[in-house]
DNA sequence: GCCAACGTTGGC
DNA sequence: GCCAACGTTGGC
């Protein structure tokens, strides 16, 4: 098993948000970066760990831990004229973008990103990473060990 | 709102 | 295949 972080902009689905869904669970939609859908659909595995992390918000940092409940299936949204996630160049036949489920374990005090930065232990941490913008990053487990055992 | 960083697009 | 233009991300 693999662990992650997952950004998410609370405006759009916070850590509430996903406490609120029904058991709890959530299809980890509008992914359209490369990168990000080939970590979901090369190496995320059922009962992977991740990081929730709020992004594009007042306080941004770490809020929970989520699960990966179901592996990766085509994202309905990219088949859906109406949303904004719409592809045109995606079918049925051949979609491009997929996403998995993810159900809340539990929701985590907020680990500010500047106390992750301010943390030596987590050099080489992705998501501190200069211009990293990828909505979906690998944690290295010694990263995700300190910081569960030290920061949450 | 600003701006740096990055990915994608499309002309050639 | 190159690269300029453009759009998006996301912290501040």
């Amino acid at each position: 098993m693999r662990y992650w972080l997952m950004k998410s902009e609370p405006s759009d689905c916070s850590i509430d948000d996903l406490a609120a869904m029904p058991a709890q669970t959530v299809a980890w939609y509008g992914v359209r970066n490369y990168q990000a859908r080939n970590f979901m659909r090369d190496q995320m595995s059922v009962g992977d760990l991740a990081f929730f992390y709020h992004s594009s918000c007042a306080e941004p940092g770490i809020v929970g831990i989520v699960k990966v409940v179901k592996k990766a299936y085509p994202d309905a949204t990219q088949f859906d004229p109406a949303s904004h996630y719409f592809d045109p160049k995606a079918t049925p036949e051949a979609p491009r973008w997929l996403n998995v489920d993810v159900q809340l374990v539990r929701k985590t005090p907020l680990v500010p990103l500047a106390s992750l930065r301010d943390a030596a232990p987590l050099e080489g941490l992705r998501i501190l990473a200069r211009g990293n913008r990828l909505s979906i990053t690998p944690v290295d487990p010694a990263h995700w060990s300190y910081i569960c055992e030290h920061m949450l």
